[in-house]
DNA sequence: TATAAACCTTGAAGCCACTTTAAGGTCAAG
DNA sequence: CTTGACCTTAAAGTGGCTTCAAGGTTTATA
């Protein structure tokens, strides 16, 4: 494997911040990288792709401890898919409560502006609608 | 005014944990109160009224600087309304864009779930999805 | 060849909005 | 008079980075 990358270099190809990837490095979710003589971080081909997958999953919404847990599946190519899967539809139950909790949020304050129209402060019915007992 | 309530009683009328009305005091969204001999601080009905304001704001997803806002505007009752109504648009478009941006997440997770099928990590597509290159 | 710009290094602090912990002081009930 | 429920403070932890400060290295240009 031949590691030719300095970090801004692996920045670039997997389009991730550098100082993203040594906060990787340091909580564990990336292996210490081989240096260079003068201490040079230097990656290779393989950590283009693994954080290439960790930016992709982390654009999906997995959190870090997913990540690193759909990394090792996708380390142990012999184990079974279920657990990938079970993961996923976990993230999107997740994902579908939080739309439908900003629904209701949009609907509360779409309700507020529609009484709320002009005036004074002392009239405003938002404000009204944030004070205790009306 | 009566001031007579504990920290506690306080957290209970306003429905707010203890410790984040002493956080709201720390980053000064509410005044330093009056003390006991005993140096317990002691608060009155508007402090109630102030805190559940800001709980109620807050629930409904502003951010503490807009909070701050918001307890400028319903303290300076002649001002514009409009100021309350700007701030709460801008709010709402915020939901409206994480909506969507949820919406396409949901789309693509569900996607992946249609796609896998059980089987071993090594054909799962989820895995694959997020493996560069294919 | 000098030097400036653009990279790299580290550790620490900042961000948001709290929550939790630790180590104590006070007060009401039994 | 002791137990337990309250209160006090400062500091650290949460997640997932981002930014900063203070340097060392390498590359491009004048």
């Amino acid at each position: 494997m031949s590691r030719t990358l300095t970090i801004g270099q692996l920045a670039a190809a997997a389009q991730t911040p550098a100082p993203t990837i040594r906060y990787y490095e340091k909580i564990g979710l990336l292996d210490s990288p081989s240096r260079t003589g003068s201490n040079y971080r230097l990656y290779g081909n393989a950590d283009v792709a693994r954080l290439s997958f960790i930016r992709r999953a982390r654009e999906i919404g997995f959190t870090i401890d997913q990540v690193r847990s759909l990394l090792a599946f996708s380390d142990n190519r012999d184990g079974d898919c279920c657990a990938v899967t079970a993961l996923t539809e976990q993230h999107l139950a997740e994902v579908e409560q939080k739309i439908r909790d900003l629904n209701l949020l949009k609907d509360h304050l779409s309700r507020l502006l529609i009484s709320c129209r002009g005036g004074r402060f002392s009239d405003c019915s938002i404000i009204g609608a944030l004070s205790p007992q009306q």
